[in-house]
DNA sequence: TGACGCAAATTCCTATACAATATACGAAAT
DNA sequence: ATTTCGTATATTGTATAGGAATTTGCGTCA
């Protein structure tokens, strides 16, 4: 026992966000670190094409290299890191093909769950996205950018929860994680224009009026729009968001 | 070092199905093992709730613990096994509510991913799908069944894959699996009816007319009653498949 | 029969060691 | 000066040992 150290853990204080987040719960160790690695990723603390060194990491949190590693495998299942051979965890590069395919994933589990929402039209569900809507209207009128985002995701992660299908939410969660660092990327947010209103004004009447089909639609032509946004705003030279742009290929 | 056992890798043998799969590619090792030991579990060689023991599947592989909890972590993101906190690594157990939703979205995906083929009408897929669905027809005339179901899978992943979004058939592909392990443990297989075969035939013609909604009304519908023979079969006592049953429920 | 408690087994994590590979750096050649 | 090459260093992949925490099994006792 000549260990220079001693074996207890430390507390997980994260170096690169200066957030002390004392662990002391007895769920494991990569458990606690993960969503703590992983919001650093989405939210561009650690860039794209950034390698994560392992001993960094550990010291970072106060582990060992077991649950750390334990944590980028998982992110690599996530597709938020690659798992390179003996070059070790890279924040998964960005790039445009890439980006539009999970937006067009995205869109997808949206409209599935708004046709749900819309058959079995479940009260609470309806409630709440009744509520957002009329918050996000709210938002908007008074010009209150940033609440109107926050709103808007929950608007349509409420769609998605609405339907009941832990599968689905699963999915469309982690598509987000992506979706949201190529926001994050590039400064961009959801347009808060009046086409997007009448879309969500479609959304809602779609899955009140309990019409699947109209609902999914009103869901596809809004995200339509949305998708070109983003894609308009991640990979060209941003306008006002810095000079950041990701690569137009990956192959 | 008094090691009593040699350091050097063995050759992975699988003791449960026999088979000698030698390694000898420089790819990591759990990489390596993780399609054997996910393939035992989709088989049922592994069944719903049993253990898996963490000394008996290094020695079947002939490595250590370090990849091998690898591979047990994966397959927890993808859900076939679950780790629960110092018992280890056990086959998620199956039950119908959980079923059901992942059937729900390997429909949803299917059901966008004909639209998008409807849409896009890509030559070479389109021409996969025709030539899949008439070795289909010819197969069912035949009363090839195994073939006829060989062939279905590919049909269905050839237009999920022919959407050419990656990211929705790696979805897709994780949901299968799950599907797949339920199938065979109640040994049930896709209906082989007249009801199908016009369903198959309602879902080219959309693809070929390039009818995006029309494509995945056709697929939903095909879906909804596949839905319901895969749950009438998988969740009450098998008529010949032997006395396998689910669980109800899991809350 | 049922409840309790101890012992054994298993897992989680730390720590360490070594092999394989990548990276950095400097020397040699052009 | 620039490029090429080879060596030294750093990092990762895997193996392994051991302690702490927890579950599981078994035996005892009421």
């Amino acid at each position: 026992m000549a260990g220079k150290e001693r074996a207890g853990r430390q507390p997980a204080i994260s170096r690169r966000t200066g957030s002390r987040t004392r662990i002391v719960s007895k769920e494991p160790i990569h458990e606690q670190i993960l969503p703590h690695i992983r919001r650093d990723i989405v939210l561009n603390r650690w860039a794209p094409d950034e390698r994560l060194p392992e001993m960094e990491l550990c010291e970072e949190f106060g582990v060992s290299r077991t649950p750390l590693r334990d944590v980028l495998k998982i992110l690599e299942v996530e597709g938020l890191v690659t798992l390179v051979p003996h070059i070790g965890a890279v924040v998964t590069p960005l790039n445009t093909p890439d980006l539009a395919e999970k937006l067009e994933a995205m869109s997808g589990l949206e409209q599935i769950s708004a046709m749900k929402v819309a058959e079995l039209q479940p009260p609470a569900a309806l409630k709440q996205i009744k509520r957002l809507h009329k918050a996000m209207e709210e938002a908007a009128k008074n010009g209150q950018t940033t609440k109107y985002y926050a709103l808007n995701d929950e608007f349509h992660r409420a769609v998605v929860l609405g339907s009941g299908n832990a599968t689905v939410a699963k999915m469309h969660e982690t598509v987000m994680w992506h979706v949201s660092r190529a926001r994050n990327y590039a400064n961009e947010r959801e347009p808060l224009n009046q086409s997007a209103a009448e879309h969500h004004d479609a959304i809602v009447d779609a899955l009140e009026r309990g019409d699947p089909e109209g609902a999914a639609r009103a869901m596809r032509e809004h995200l339509a729009e949305v998708i070109v946004n983003v894609l308009e705003r991640v990979a060209r030279p941003a306008a006002r968001g810095g000079d950041r742009e990701i690569k137009d290929s990956a192959a």
